[in-house]
DNA sequence: TATAATTATTTACCTAGATAAATAATATTA
DNA sequence: TAATATTATTTATCTAGGTAAATAATTATA
């Protein structure tokens, strides 16, 4: 099996895709990063920054600038938490109100991206791409040959 | 079929896959986007910058600026085409003694990360992915239904 | 052949990922 | 309680993707 094409494919879908979502959102002053983050807090309400990060595997600092963007042009705003340290991210009015047609903007590029695969193959694709990696953090790098089976790590 | 989780599925897991290759590459003062370009000139030979960006199908300021910092860093070199537009990139002495043990590195880890799946799986993987998004710029945009089937257009 | 169009590359400037280190607040512990 | 460690966020600074527009060279065309 040709491993660096495969990942070479890899990259390239996701750079399309991101391309190609970064223009359906351009009428909306949206881009994907943003929309990411409008749609997990229209999904599950008001969360806050840690929160954010952790459930988009994202780092701090990503999170933050993206959320200081959406601040400027209106899209959320930031509330104190429990502590002086936290801030609870939450989306504005405006933000509400655009949000239903946006996701109808965004599910039809996702329909037309994955039109030509049947729902079994959607399926398939989401589970092997779930077993890539599964194998995190183990013998710190750097010793590259893996020897020991881990299979038993992986759920 | 949840759409969304797989597009969100497929940004995660590239993004984890970028940050593991640029963490093993980090030893040869290479970086992901740098070590592609490294790989096809010692795969295929020089190249033309315009070459380079429409195999990787990426834009061409993109290139420029990978290659201007991989000629500062003494990796590879450009010199003059058959224009005096064109310019050729070759990979320097240093860079082709080094490339084997680099690309043993970098098979090292994508063994590893494909480690779950076996040959048929990465093969399954492989043609699910090239499925996604193969109707290309047609009806300009905006009309989300594509009702012409493409299968010729693709290898 | 002068003008217009195209091609190859670059420059300027966005978004978006990362790491390292700073800051401020809170929690732990000696 | 004072000192230390941890937590949440931010700032600074990289790489890497994108678009728009500039430049210079070449090709096509009126």
């Amino acid at each position: 099996m040709d491993t660096s094409r495969l990942f070479h494919t890899l990259n390239q879908k996701v750079r399309l895709l991101t391309k190609e979502l970064n223009e359906v959102l351009q009428p909306f002053q949206l881009f994907s990063s943003q929309w990411t983050i409008l749609y997990i807090l229209s999904e599950k309400g008001p969360m806050s920054q840690t929160e954010i990060w952790k459930y988009l595997e994202v780092e701090a600092p990503t999170t933050t600038r993206t959320l200081v963007r959406m601040e400027a042009s209106g899209w959320i705003y930031r509330k104190p938490g429990r502590d002086k340290r936290e801030r609870i991210v939450e989306l504005t009015e405006t933000a509400k109100e655009k949000y239903p047609s946006i996701k109808k903007t965004v599910e039809n590029l996702e329909q037309r991206l994955v039109y030509q695969l049947s729902d079994q193959e959607q399926h398939q694709l989401q589970q092997l791409l779930e077993k890539l990696e599964e194998n995190r953090k183990d013998s710190d790098s750097n010793d590259n040959q893996q020897a020991t089976n881990m299979d038993e790590k992986f759920s």
